[in-house]
DNA sequence: GCCAACGTTGGC
DNA sequence: GCCAACGTTGGC
């Protein structure tokens, strides 16, 4: 089963808020590679969640994916911050999956992170990357889940 | 708060 | 289709 990850600001919406929720669409992502990824993705897949701009920025736990492929319902909203004026309902833009809580776990460090994995390993440890979803591969997911002490 | 990296927009 | 300008991301 592929693994994946997804980045969210904790002041936006953090593990704790997953944890909380137990289940949430993933809306508001609008960069066309995040979004292929999402649409690739499978009930089941699991997601290593990804606290951004934190102090200090890191992987915090898992999710699993509970829905796939759903259009975004922000994108018609003209009141959101993800409103799309070029996106209609004959004709989305944006497509998410609903993600639901697996366990948190103690932050492993972007610092960890780029110490344990080269570039090319782990997407996320790339210079400039800047993508909210990306593939995990699969040699790199049970050492991560070892990290992770799971 | 700074700024490098990157994506998007729009004029031509 | 090119590319400069601009906006955003996100680490530091």
């Amino acid at each position: 089963m592929p693994y994946w990850l997804v980045k969210s600001e904790p002041t936006d919406y953090s593990i704790e808020d997953l944890a909380r929720d137990r289940r949430q669409l993933w809306d508001g992502v609008r960069n066309y590679q995040a979004r292929n990824y999402l649409r690739a993705m499978q009930e089941g897949d699991r997601l290593f969640f990804y606290h951004s701009n934190a102090k200090p920025p890191g992987l915090v736990g898992l999710a699993r994916v509970s829905q796939t492929n759903l259009i975004d319902p922000t994108q018609f909203d003209p009141q959101s911050k993800y409103y799309d004026p070029k996106a209609t309902p004959e004709r989305p833009r944006w497509y998410t999956v609903e993600l639901a809580f697996e366990r948190q776990f103690p932050l492993i460090p972007l610092e960890t992170l780029k110490a344990q994995f080269t570039p090319e390993e782990l997407l996320l440890v790339r210079r400039g990357n800047r993508l909210s979803v990306m593939p995990i591969g699969e040699a790199i997911a049970p050492r991560l889940l070892a990290l992770a002490g799971c």
